[in-house]
DNA sequence: ACAAAAGTGTTTCACATACACCCATGC
DNA sequence: GCATGGGTGTATGTGAAACACTTTTGT
């Protein structure tokens, strides 16, 4: 227990799953490998954890070689460490997923990685566990956009409220009723109603609206539904 | 990126936070380190992730090695990596929680280790960052309690509604009211009355409770109030 | 008989849901 | 003038919360 054995020292990795929305589906940013071991084929955007890195700092590098963005939102997802997930040596891997704003990605950036963006209903068979990693993924960004205001993270400044919708439709696969929806986001307070109007997808056009930051930082936590009534805690 | 280098290896360890009830209070057990560094500090369980063992096959480890149990409710917290957190060593920690039936604890093997059961608000001094970690799931246990039935795993087989109540006011650190918690608790359909009473804590004693396995199976899941309503679904 | 904890029911209010029509505009 | 998507209001039901008295029994 004491002896920090160099055999006991691992190969850590951390890969990123990047989502995206493109204002009509939700969507996933995945290379296509130039290197061995499975050149070729597609898999999610990773990388080794350097000795005087964390792996928040090392999701955050690879993160940023890919797309050129930085200051997006990343979240741990889990560790995965089967001992063969790689056939080839034994290699743990940090999942992080990101949200980012599709708008904002650096096309370029990705033409070194053969980088393309998939609906995630289409993606194409992927390496080792990449697979259960966004599995994993889809499904805890399910569960804390449920609580948490998040989705906002991968809109551009201003969107619209039909936009907005179609983000949960996307991430829940669910067809929600229009007039509940609008007055539920509204009701939170954190939109801004602006004056111009997105005019490219209708006739009528629909307003653009931004979110207030200020509450936003503040009420990220509040968004809680489920815990006992407040005044009840000590 | 495809030299898998000696030099990016690092030492991985598993820390075990391992929460309790003794019918009254939430507890964690800790050791008492017995070996450098930090020596006779406070500590939670731990060990180093062996070259063949997944992580979840190291905490699995660990924990039995300190509390002599298996197939206990166990999930992973949060992987540590800053690589100044020990330190004296670069070694990243994979955190992971447990909750076990403190009476199942077999409390010889802790003699080893010197360990003994805090109250969550009385934990001495601890090294490194396992004080952020114990914050960091005790958090994720308010989290998920309210959404899923997790809790019961920290009872025995038999519980009445009243020491379930303290369970909850103690994870919470909240007062409830008895009416309305236990038509909460009883409307899941997930508990048995029992025939016999618990009569220690009072005169005119309380009803057992056993939770129905089979239900709690099936509605672990369900037990998830916040998405969007089924019938929408996809 | 009294102290101490268990057990039980009703009212109120907020929120979630279901649901349908009018509006603005480009063609 | 019509087709397309945007925007709005109301009625109903369900669930959460507040709240107080009776029961049991050991001493």
């Amino acid at each position: 227990m004491t002896n920090h054995s160099r055999q006991n020292k691992l190969l850590v990795a951390v890969d990123c799953i990047i989502f995206g929305f493109d204002g009509q589906e939700l969507k996933l940013l995945l290379i296509k490998r130039g290197f061995e071991p499975e050149k070729g084929r597609w898999s999610l955007m990773g990388g080794f954890v350097q000795p005087k890195e964390s792996f928040e700092d090392a999701a955050t590098r690879v993160l940023k070689q890919l797309t050129g963005l930085e200051d997006v939102y990343m979240e741990q997802l889990y560790a995965f460490s089967n001992p063969d997930r790689d056939p080839t040596d034994r290699i743990a891997s940090i999942a992080y997923f990101s949200l980012i704003d599709i708008n904002k990605y650096q096309q370029q950036l990705s033409d070194e990685f053969h980088a393309e963006w998939f609906q995630l209903a289409k993606t194409p068979s992927l390496i080792f566990d990449h697979r259960d990693m966004i599995d994993m993924a889809r499904e805890k960004l399910q569960y804390k956009a449920a609580i948490h205001p998040i989705l906002f993270e991968l809109l551009p400044d201003k969107f619209t409220l039909p936009q907005l919708q179609s983000l949960y439709e996307g991430v829940y696969d669910a067809v929600l009723d229009k007039r509940n929806f609008s007055r539920k986001v509204l009701s939170t307070g954190l939109l801004v109603k602006q004056k111009e109007k997105e005019k490219e997808t209708s006739k009528k056009g629909a307003f653009y609206f931004k979110l207030d930051k200020k509450k936003y930082q503040k009420k990220f936590n509040a968004f809680l539904n489920f815990i006992p009534n407040p005044h009840n805690l000590k």
